[in-house]
DNA sequence: TTCATATCGTGCGCACACGCACTAATTAGA
DNA sequence: TCTAATTAGTGCGTGTGCGCACGATATGAA
């Protein structure tokens, strides 16, 4: 009622905070908060083409494919030709990518840590739920029912 | 309990998920969804130096700056020599970029009211509050008490 | 089988986010 | 007052996020 706008500016403040810790307490492993993530993901399911793991960071195949240049020259990924699909590539963790993960997951214990207890006990899976049910909402392309004229457009 | 990454990760989604829609949303009246964070928070408070400016965003300074720079050029925003402290400059909307704060926000109503439809009725407040908390949490630098050492280092 | 269509990855361009080092100006302290 | 510490802005480098166009392969339909 109040202001719109709040919320979607909450979403964003909480965000590059997160952002911006994690980027600051994983400097001295030489990795991003970003890279986290694609390693994590990487850590969940291995062997994943490039387009199946930007699809669960959830990222841009492009982004994807740039970071993993990256990590890759880094020693911490390997790229190797999809089995069956000769267009696809399957990104792995190396063993060094592995170790690197789990120190990695191991600093950034104590963000996650201090996330939750800022909430109230039950209140991080209400967290997780609402942003979960926004993030769906705003993927799935249109808009329900009221709102404005907008979607008749195309 | 069952797994700690799941708030970080639902948020970095949601985070995400609105900024490509409303990237793509104002594509047309050739504004990013970080330019009209800026001059949104422009239009609540002119004449603002860099520096609260980047405060209030949130946002690093010197991204403000190029942001700026860009918007300068493109007649949105003007940046003037601050009338007391001559380090400063302050930046503001131009009538042009009013014109297109309002027209852009507007393109926005519909965005923003898909999210809070996506959410029970309450739950929009309750959203925003948790969030809030979390960044409050995360901007103050120190974790608690609990957790690990961490804070004893410097 | 052949051909249109969809999909995977690549390469390029632009905007953001941030850190860091540097200059200039202000402010606080001895 | 004169100096030291702080603060505002700038410029540069790196990484991320995304769209788009392109070539190569896969797939489905005629």
């Amino acid at each position: 009622m109040s202001d719109m706008s709040e919320l979607p500016m909450a979403l964003r403040a909480a965000y590059l905070a997160l952002h911006r810790r994690s980027d600051a307490r994983f400097l001295e492993y030489g990795v991003t908060a970003d890279q986290f993530v694609l390693l994590a993901t990487l850590a969940r399911g291995d062997a994943l083409t490039q387009r199946e793991l930007a699809r669960r960071m959830p990222s841009d195949p492009s982004t994807v494919r740039a970071m993993l240049v990256l990590l890759e020259k880094r020693g911490l990924v390997s790229r190797d030709a999809h089995p069956s699909d000769s267009r696809a590539r399957t990104a792995a963790l190396t063993a060094a990518g592995k170790r690197k993960f789990r120190q990695v997951f191991k600093a950034g214990e104590s963000i996650r840590q201090q996330m939750l207890e800022s909430l109230q006990p039950r209140d991080g899976e209400v967290l997780t739920r609402l942003l979960n049910q926004v993030a769906e909402s705003l993927n799935s392309e249109f808009v329900s029912v009221s709102g404005f004229i907008d979607s008749a457009a195309s």
